[in-house]
DNA sequence: TACTATACGGAACGATGGTTCCGCTTGTCA
DNA sequence: TGACAAGCGGAACCATCGTTCCGTATAGTA
């Protein structure tokens, strides 16, 4: 296990005062971001830095000055990703009418799943060790899709027999299925399934 | 590309007479079959050829002489484990209850696919290629799973807006996300919610 | 403007895994 | 039983990809 230079910014652990980035080294920091996650998007994490770099307008080693290592770099971004859920889902959660709020956070995740390819490994696919890092934004997710689930489970439109973890399982499994079978109806026609077998049954 | 050897045996196309192969070879080509058909079960296609060549008790340049690539190895075994599902359903599609057939050959084809890893990759994660050979069978087994379904949608008890292309890619993701999920009793919950999913509204 | 710590680029390294090649072994047939 | 085609083993080859290293460039500063 090599020394930490501890290069990361914003991250939750900050305690020493860093010195701040030189200015090209923010910029390229940002562009980095900038590009893998639109790459991570389009093809998943399975493309290699190359391309990201390359997207990105830098070389390898500035892609490893800022992230010791490829999984920390698709850490970062799944975690912003992630976050991003969790905060609609909350949102939802105030001011939805808990009956369907639940119902339709699902489209949305599942239009983000569609959009993003990565995020489909931050449900099914991950390696294990990923998750490590990322686990953190992963349970407030959990927590706040639990949340959104229990209430619709009081006011009686969803099955009580299922969790959180199982609804996003499902969603993610779905739409990485559909994804394959590159026939954009499919989706929906597979979702109905899923979401009829979700209701309370009536 | 290649010349093609033509080595295969009791595949579609065998026009010339070739002459059989010798004691020994034939002996390895069963040997290979069988060591690839338990580790692909146990593991999934990405075992290195090694572990199946070692496995069988040959070289690696044994497992090349009988299948070109390992690609078509696997596709070996896919169209004999696809075969025989479809067997299963045509046979349930004969003997049993209309109304029940179709939700019981799901039992049995889950259970297979969760035997079997290497099945998974036959619905949903295959590489787009890998279909070109496998895909006759994979065509029958669609077929006789789309007559299942037509009995049980005749009979009033699955809905009839799914065809067996839908069916097969829900059940391979599901058990998908269930294995990466390593938490056993999680597969029953989420096949719940799509055997409701599946059944005519109430 | 000159100096230096910081950052950069990308060639090179190492691991992994599919595939090929070729010298040796062995089944088959006369 | 001898000869030869058929088959075998596995070292070597090649491509891919993550990661490291180091000589060079440059932002920040006196």
């Amino acid at each position: 296990m090599p020394t930490e230079p501890d290069l990361e910014r914003g991250g939750r652990g900050d305690p020493e005062p860093t010195r701040p980035l030189r200015a090209d080294a923010q910029r390229n920091r940002a562009r980095i971001l900038a590009a893998a996650e639109s790459v991570f998007a389009a093809d998943g994490i399975e493309v290699p830095i190359d391309v990201v770099a390359e997207k990105a307008g830098v070389g390898i080693g500035t892609v490893y000055r800022h992230f010791p290592t490829k999984e920390r770099l698709f850490e970062a971004i799944m975690i912003e990703r992630v976050s991003a859920l969790t905060v609609d889902a909350r949102a939802r959660l105030e001011t939805g009418d808990p009956r369907s709020a639940f119902f339709e956070f699902l489209d949305y995740l599942v239009s983000e799943v569609l959009i993003k390819r990565d995020l489909i490994s931050a449900f099914a696919v991950a390696g294990v060790e990923f998750e490590v890092v990322a686990a953190d934004a992963k349970q407030e997710l959990n927590a706040a899709v639990a949340d959104l689930l229990t209430a619709a489970q009081d006011a009686g439109t969803v099955r009580t027999d299922v969790t959180g973890q199982i609804v996003l399982s499902l969603i993610g499994a779905t739409c990485m299925a559909a994804k394959q079978l590159h026939s954009g109806s499919t989706v929906d026609e597979m979702l109905a399934v899923l979401r009829d077998g979700l209701r309370a049954n009536a």
